[in-house]
DNA sequence: GAATTCCTACCCCTAAGAGGGGATTCGCTC
DNA sequence: GAGCGAATCCCCTCTTAGGGGTAGGAATTC
């Protein structure tokens, strides 16, 4: 019988910590050992607390759940992230795979489902909400398509910036902007500029 | 001393409705008679249990939390809708109100908050979470002075359609949708069209 | 009944975007 | 070292968007 597993949870909403330190009372084997609301104070806890697991939300306020998942990741590797995030916000998960999460869960999910998840994750195994995997498959392949310029420059198309204004941004040529947005509309399979980025930001693949 | 407040939780997520029951759970004079995790069967809920309050989430697969106020409002009337919603999606709060919402309050409001914010509207006071207030007075006239006819534009903006698509689909002239747009420009303070979109997704003034 | 707002529609003009072609350099992989 | 994808640049044409003004009819408000 190994110890017990012991949790932070990150959240930015005072029910869902409610919520999760409820749900995960009533598992013998799991032990909360701190809270957090954001990123930079998860971080820190978890390097003075070394949790087995730490639960973290994707969209918080100031550092968001994938930066401090790569700084977990970086200062303390023994412990693993699970990231918990909602319905809409699915096209996160690559990028969350990406920043060295270990597990991903919807925040729908019944608490049978989360406690095994996190037993999955404090074994050091990958577990990922198998309600994502069509998601995974179909969507995911989009944003991943993107390159990084291209995904740099649709970010500045939702700023409302012209090619021009976007070429001078980023010290390169017209053309080139006008390159860069044609293979954006191509892989987004995108009629405009304008669809691409509404596309980007449901799928959250820009902000 | 009045009789025990009765409250319906409607959330799509699992651990906020656990969260929410512990919360409420610690205070003597409010007792849950239901739960509900989409917009339909909070309505079906209403009906049958006629809670004084409903606790609304407004992000909900299905029928949203909207169109449930609003149906609440119409068949309940006596039921008081308290929206629960979380940080990012404060610009909901002028269209929650005009659904006919008595209260609105944030995710990351701490309990005794949320318990004031419950007391208050089964009174059948309003309630607005003070950290609202600023938006309020600012990004909320935003989507405010839009109209209806805007938003449906932007809409489709957003679906990327051109103005002559757009034209086609309202049964109007180009030369309408382009007075539109520019009307739409000028409100959202926005550069470009697609500056626009990306705008109204982040507002949630458009899906 | 006057004023306002909204939706509608037209004019003009310039600037920007969209779609097609091709080409180079760099770094990586097979 | 051939092939590939990414990023860069240039050419062309044609359509679309953006910004300005004006204005009528309907509904609402004062």
């Amino acid at each position: 019988m190994p110890r017990d597993i012991t949790c932070l949870i990150v959240d930015d909403h005072e029910v869902v910590r409610e919520g999760l330190r409820l749900s995960l009372s009533r598992a013998a084997h799991i032990r909360v050992v701190g809270e957090a609301s954001d990123g930079a104070s998860a971080v820190a806890l978890t390097e003075r607390r070394r949790p087995n697991v730490v639960i973290m939300d994707v969209r918080m306020p100031g550092m968001d759940g994938l930066q401090a998942t790569r700084e977990i990741n970086e200062k303390v590797p023994e412990t693993s992230v699970l990231l918990f995030t909602a319905h809409n916000e699915r096209s996160l998960l690559g990028r969350g795979l990406e920043a060295g999460a270990k597990g991903y869960i919807l925040k729908e999910a019944p608490h049978q489902t989360l406690l095994r998840a996190i037993e999955k994750v404090a074994e050091g195994e990958g577990y990922v909400d198998p309600a994502l995997m069509p998601t995974f498959l179909n969507s995911r392949d989009k944003e991943d398509m993107l390159t990084t310029r291209e995904r740099e420059i649709l970010q500045l198309l939702a700023d409302g910036m012209s090619n021009v204004e976007v070429a001078t941004r980023l010290f390169i040529s017209q053309e080139t902007v006008k390159s860069h947005v044609r293979h954006i509309l191509a892989k987004l399979e995108a009629d405009t500029r304008t669809h691409a980025v509404a596309i980007a930001l449901r799928e959250s693949i820009i902000d």
